[in-house]
RNA sequence: GCGGGCGUCGUUCAACGGAUCAGGACACUGCGCUACGAACGCAGAAAUGGGGGUUCGAUUCCCUCCGCCCGUACCA
């Protein structure tokens, strides 16, 4: 409702603009006035035209006005202030629309056919913690908010499952515990009680890396053991794929209970060993984005201009002046190639520019029936075909900044300039612990980073808050407020409702911080269910539920009975409940186009909360006058309506009840 | 050094360059359940790091200083 009209004002407000002082304005600012009682739009495009057209504001906005004439929809328009312009829209025409629209934005703010978004992707040799928790929600949460919005979306997971990560756990199992394979396989099938595997592998990581520490010449061992997993066809290669196959599917289990589903998960193994480097690296050097460093400190190497390196203009003058030292080495004089290098020729597949393809094996079926692919080198026959979209997201934490811009760089230089346009770093600060919280969890702290507002955590000194312990300790604490209100139901039940309770807090929590601020992790925060969390929403919900059970009527029913809707002519405050639910499209589409699912967290708890003023104040089921309390039934269905479809696409649940 | 991000009530987070109190949450003080369940509501107190500039208008844009964080590998 709340875009239609927007769109329908702002087209009007151009064409006048034209006809009347033939002007044209890059973007009309639409604003909201402070009350709504002034209206639903307020235009301060006036005070821009003051100067253009040399005339006061207010005069101005009083000529726009009189040149407006009757707009479908609007009821009436002023001019406020030192000249703003306030719409006011036709109320009863604004809800009918209300009672019919669903959610997806008219607008299409998405342009591209098939997405691509890649989030999670968790080294594959220790259990995911916090962090990953927000890169997993982030993701996901804006994928249902494409989907929303009418977009295929292709969800992928992308594990370096033969990186330094995975050989130090190799490293840990073969030379610190001199375990065998069928040994680790029976670790996999049979864990130890309480620890999972990769619970197991996450102390065992920090105690190689403490090993590491204790002689340098142990690194020796990481990296024989690094190229003999990039070689394949060997122990350490075994070991290696048999330890990340089982850690991705604990990660998929974790996710799961977080409602978040993938639908490809390629590996870097396979970029290795279909070769997809040496497409990738032809391409490059064909088109001059590679070059052959002959002298500096880079000698020897494959190098491309950095990301962003100044001195791309003056390269004519200085280019006498020996190598650029700031280079960003591709191929490295041993020939191998960086993690950069790979990331190009896997971004070429993205977009389809590569000219070769996975092979595809089934990996995981979820409880739905919805099947996670994964990559092979020979794949089964019958398959989906990934990759070759239009856009692509990656959710990847700030830190990884330059090498994403080294990746669009080099696709810009082979002359992908759409696809460099399309592709968009994901960006978000990182999840960070407290002190406190790090004292709390026995960790040793440094006295100087007591004074620190959040220490960093790490999976290298198996610092950190583990996922599924989290989560654990949300669904227990959710299950005890359950059981303390709803003794009388059944134990599967409560926990189902214990664990949507939980899950709404978690994810709430990671939604409600834009993207650039860190989150310093607190206990007390995050398993906080009062105030600005996801059960404060699903309240509002269940409220709104038990008012229909209680009336004996479906929100279907109230929603398709009579409404008489001229009760909102004179109630600022119920109009604004009606207004509110209208936006949820709009709502949509900034977060969409600004990649900012806060924006939609945010909306959903002020809808909440504007929700439990008006339940406090009407007592719908006592309310004498038969036609008004349809109209509050309406009120509530419609808002409830909004909330549980805005909830949805953070994935967060409506519980029956709480 | 260079590049990027950030300094807002006690704490934590908001505010496309816009309208009278810069908004919310937590904490704090004091209230409100015989109601559609108080995982709620009401009232109170409390903030834009310093200095310039652009603008009709700056928390927001530009410059500068101070402070914090992250990058800046032939690691991923």
């Amino acid at each position: 409702m709340y875009l239609d009209l927007e769109q329908q004002l702002t087209r009007r407000i151009g064409d006048l603009l034209k006809r009347q002082y033939d002007v044209e304005l890059p973007r009309l600012v639409v604003d909201q006035p402070p009350r709504v009682a002034l209206g639903e739009y307020a235009l301060p495009l006036s005070f821009e035209l003051a100067k253009k057209l040399h005339k006061p504001p207010r005069k101005i906005a009083e000529e726009i006005v009189a040149g407006l004439g009757e707009v479908p929809g609007f009821a009436k328009f002023e001019v406020a202030g030192a000249g703003y312009i306030n719409a006011k829209v036709d109320r009863v025409a604004a809800a009918r629309m209300v009672l019919q629209e669903d959610a997806r934005p008219k607008s299409e703010p998405v342009k591209a056919e098939k997405i691509l978004v890649e989030h999670t992707s968790i080294n594959p040799n220790k259990a995911a913690h916090i962090g990953h928790l927000r890169n997993a929600i982030l993701g996901d949460t804006f994928v249902r908010l494409l989907r929303a919005a009418g977009a295929h979306v292709d969800v992928q997971n992308y594990i370096d499952n033969t990186g330094v990560q995975v050989a130090d756990v190799v490293v840990g199992f073969l030379y610190l515990e001199n375990k065998s394979k069928s040994e680790v396989e029976a670790l996999i099938a049979h864990p130890l009680p309480g620890k999972p595997f990769d619970y197991y592998c996450w102390d065992l990581y920090a105690r190689v890396s403490q090993w590491y520490e204790e002689d340098k010449d142990h690194l020796q061992l990481r990296l024989q053991t690094l190229h003999d997993i990039e070689r394949g066809g060997n122990r350490a290669a075994e070991m290696g794929k048999l330890i990340s196959t089982a850690i991705i599917r604990r990660h998929l289990e974790t996710m799961v209970r977080l409602g978040i589903e993938y639908d490809f998960l390629p590996q870097e193994s396979e970029i290795l060993h279909l070769h997809f480097w040496d497409l990738a690296f032809e391409q490059l050097k064909h088109q001059g984005v590679l070059y052959f460093e002959t002298e500096g400190k880079n000698k020897g190497c494959w190098v491309m201009k950095r990301a962003g390196s100044k001195g791309a203009e003056a390269t004519a003058e200085t280019s006498d002046q020996g190598p650029d030292e700031d280079a960003k080495v591709i191929v490295r004089s041993n020939n191998t190639v960086t993690y950069v290098g790979k990331d190009i020729a896997y971004h070429l597949w993205k977009f389809g520019r590569l000219g070769k393809d996975f092979g595809y094996q089934r990996f995981y079926r979820y409880r739905d029936g919805d099947q996670v692919w994964i990559s092979a080198e020979s794949g089964e026959a019958d398959h989906p075909h990934f990759g070759d979209v239009d856009a692509i997201y990656n959710v990847i934490d700030s830190r990884q900044a330059d090498p994403q811009n080294n990746v669009i760089e080099a696709l810009r230089g082979l002359g992908y300039t759409e696809e460099a346009a399309n592709y968009h770093h994901f960006s978000y600060e990182m999840v960070a612990l407290t002190p406190g919280c790090a004292v709390e969890l026995g960790y040793e702290v440094a006295e100087e980073d007591k004074k620190r507002p959040y220490i960093e955590v790490s999976g290298r000194k198996g610092f950190g808050v583990k996922a599924d312990d989290l989560i654990g300790a949300l669904i227990a604490a959710a299950e005890k407020e359950v059981n303390i209100r709803h003794p009388e139901m059944p134990e599967t039940e409560r926990q189902e409702i214990a664990a949507q309770i939980a899950i709404g807090a978690l994810r709430y929590f990671m939604l409600k911080f834009t993207k650039t601020s860190v989150i310093a992790f607190d206990f007390k925060e995050a398993l906080s269910f009062e105030g600005e969390t996801g059960p404060y929403a699903q309240y509002a919900i269940v409220r709104a539920t038990n008012i229909f059970r209680k009336a004996g009527l479906s929100a279907e029913q109230i929603l398709s009975g009579a409404i008489d809707l001229r009760f909102l002519k004179d109630d600022d405050e119920i109009w604004e409940l009606w207004l509110r639910a209208g936006q949820l499209s709009h709502v949509v589409k900034q977060s969409i186009v600004t990649t900012e699912p806060a924006y939609a967290a945010k909306y959903a708890f002020q809808l909440a909360q504007q929700f439990n003023n008006f339940y406090h104040k009407h007592h719908i089921l006592t309310e004498a006058d038969e036609a008004r309390k349809r109209f509050l039934l309406a009120t509530a269905a419609v808002v409830r309506k909004a909330l549980v479809e805005c909830l949805a696409m953070m994935g967060i649940a409506a519980p029956s009840v709480m």
